[in-house]
DNA sequence: TTCATCCTCCCCCGATCCGGTGAGGCAGGT
DNA sequence: ACCTGCCTCACCGGATCGGGGGAGGATGAA
């Protein structure tokens, strides 16, 4: 099994599209024999599956009502760095249970465990395990492959990155003057505030702040520091 | 070797403090029989060490001058998400040859293999491994160790998280209007536009932005997102 | 039931920001 | 030597934001 699983990496490395990722993914749901393997990315325009062993229809479903805005697992996962069970998710809200209720309508199985995953310019995905099993099996199940899982997780994520990701950063680097005004407004100062901390004018603040707009083609200054915050240019 | 590992990562695992966690990270360096290992998270105020095996004068010189700023390990690995080699990284630029010149003058290894961590909230971290070697044997050794350091890297952080990351989230979540207010107004769009997409009126939407403000702590809207995106609240 | 929370709408006005344009000095690379 | 990029300073008018009010209805939790 251990070598098996590590060819099933080496495939999943050397994967040249997403057919041959769809492909890995699926040769991972046989060798450790579980219901569904799922790779997806999340975006706040709504989830963008990558490689997955779901019933369509399921996908379909989640999509349209855009159930990743208040799928526990998801919201768990993106707050936390640990693998999480579903079992030990809250499922008390009404809309927590609609979600379960019609995974399990759609074919899932009952346990699910799911890591999160993180990349950079703020992306973020989920590698999730599902499977039909008593609590004690899959308590046995998921502690034996966590390893392996966080192995599978992460090459998986860096195949995708590198498929779909063909837009590496332009890497338009912030001059380091930019970076302080974006990193100070980022922290809620103000205009006036920020020149007098960088001692400098408020003018020439501005045209720091506008520099930074325009190298990251940014609509305006809230723009400009959410996606600086997102390419990891600024950090709080 | 492979035993010992384990035993070195589940010790990491159950470090129950700072001390704890930098005996595993020497412990880690002498099975790996290496220069040094590191492990610190990257923080825009500067560089906040973690568990390190670096002498306290390279430190001291490192934080003092802001070298992470400029430092192409941490640039690189903040831009991607494979691990990279030291010697892969570009080093023509002045200040990074100063950055190099300044470590081995400190007692540093001339081989770097460094990987990188992100947790949320925008956490990132760096994995560290640095030896005086031949490029040869350093291939090897990184080629033949990609996983386990992979793993450790991986069981660091958690183990940093859960040790300095006291303050878990608030979870002060925010009301599903406010995110999409929040997740437009990171889009670089005006109220006026998010007012219109949202099919509310600009009052309204005012409403849900001054909330969020109040539940993020938020000095004022740029903040406010700043905040949210870094919570990983909202996501690009 | 009652309370809390959310969603929706409305008013006003001062403070702040945006966008365009301009210019001079100083460093670095070709 | 030249050009490019960075840092510094400046003006102006219109657009936007911020903070302070108040109000009603729907929904879900205790």
């Amino acid at each position: 099994m251990a070598r098996k699983l590590d060819d099933l990496l080496n495939r999943l490395a050397c994967a040249a599209d997403l057919k041959d990722l769809q492909a890995s993914i699926f040769g991972l749901r046989d060798a450790y024999d579980v219901e569904h393997l799922v790779y997806h990315s999340v975006k706040s325009n709504g989830a963008q599956w990558g490689a997955l062993t779901y019933p369509p229809g399921w996908v379909d479903v989640y999509t349209a009502q855009r159930f990743q805005t208040v799928d526990p697992v998801v919201l768990s996962c993106f707050q936390g760095f640990r693998p999480v069970d579903w079992k030990h998710l809250d499922w008390s809200g009404r809309v927590a249970r609609t979600v379960l209720g019609e995974g399990i309508a759609h074919g899932l199985g009952n346990q699910g465990f799911s890591l999160p995953i993180r990349g950079p310019s703020g992306q973020f995905a989920l590698f999730t395990v599902n499977h039909r099993a008593g609590d004690d099996t899959w308590g046995r199940f998921t502690k034996s492959h966590l390893n392996d899982l966080l192995l599978a997780a992460h090459y998986v994520n860096e195949r995708a990155l590198a498929l779909e990701g063909v837009e590496l950063q332009p890497r338009q680097a912030l001059s380091p003057r930019e970076t302080d005004a974006l990193t100070l407004l980022a922290a809620g100062r103000s205009r006036s505030q920020i020149a007098e901390t960088l001692k400098i004018s408020e003018h020439t603040l501005r045209v720091y702040i506008e520099g930074a707009r325009h190298k990251l083609g940014a609509l305006n200054t809230t723009h400009a520091v959410a996606n600086a915050l997102a390419r990891g240019l600024i950090c709080l």
